[in-house]
DNA sequence: GTTTCAGTTGCAAATCGTTTGCAATTGACT
DNA sequence: AGTCAATTGCAAACGATTTGCAACTGAAAC
């Protein structure tokens, strides 16, 4: 039995670990990232651009900035890109070594956020790819409900 | 056994049961929806708005009326919008009695689309529901891989 | 067939998330 | 401290989508 070889989801990374990661691919430690680190840092869940930026202690950093900081880290691999269907990209750090594929569920009322470790099998999905001919098949996958909070609330209505 | 009860994924659906449906939500059938659904109707993959205009006979209707018309025909439950990750909502037609709920497999170099009819498994769902507390629980589910025509491209380069 | 009117449309302007050009600034190395 | 490529802020540009408004048109009622 394997003692959580490699699914820690969520545990707070080190920011020293971090700025090393970004160090590893010769960039640059500046303010505005090691801000915006931190504020991933410190959300578990998947933040859109604007609520780093609203995050972060006011005129830390331009709007511009985070779209370019969340390219980078994206591109290193230390965000991973959600998507939840409205029109905003959502980001969460990724711990090293860890892809970060993994899914939500979502309450369509107020938008909190549950992590889920389920994932979709992956012999339906390799059944799915051999026999469209696809190959390196993966998938995006988001769950929607009613959270229990805003059940209560539309039953008082 | 039944006999294919209610799964008859992409049948081609007659054009006056569509504007049937429409007027059954007392609504007009007008040139550019009719022009909308006749587009839709041949087409049984998701369509950007911009495509649809594309596919439309020149200058048949301007592109905010196809916005605005997907939303009604989203309303009356007629399309539904499908999101493949870029900026674009895609819409398909939707059968009678359905509600659309499918799944894609997507080519990430060219954009081919194959429509899968595989599902994430209910019971996981439901578990996943009860675990949180939540209601009402669904999903939205693409695959995303690379067809065979582009994994021969990618082998000549 | 004509009248009537709410529903619909085209067009332009507005909005929203995101990207980009550019000149000024700044980490990291010497 | 000096150098220089990487980085940033700011404003303009962009692409998808929405919206205000005046003109227009199905379809129900004469
Ligand atoms: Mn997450
Ligand atoms: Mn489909
Ligand atoms: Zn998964
Ligand atoms: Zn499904």
């Amino acid at each position: 039995m394997k003692a959580c070889a490699h699914k820690h989801p969520h545990q707070r990374q080190e920011m020293s670990a971090l700025t090393d990661r970004l160090r590893g691919h010769s960039r640059k430690i500046t303010g505005p990232r090691a801000a915006i680190l931190e504020i991933l840092r410190q959300h578990p869940h998947p933040l859109t651009n604007k609520e780093i930026l609203a995050a972060l202690p006011k005129g830390q950093c331009d709007l511009a900035t985070i779209y370019r900081s969340m390219h980078l880290l994206e591109k290193t691999g230390m965000v991973k890109r959600f998507h939840f269907g409205d029109g905003a990209s959502r980001f969460e750090l990724v711990g090293e070594g860890d892809d970060g594929h993994h899914h939500h569920l979502v309450c369509t009322k107020c938008a909190e956020v549950v992590e889920i470790d389920d994932c979709f099998p992956t012999e339906v999905e390799q059944r799915i790819a051999a026999a469209n001919g696809f190959k390196a098949v993966t998938h995006r996958l988001e769950f929607f409900g009613i959270c229990p909070e805003c059940q209560q609330t539309l039953r008082l209505k």
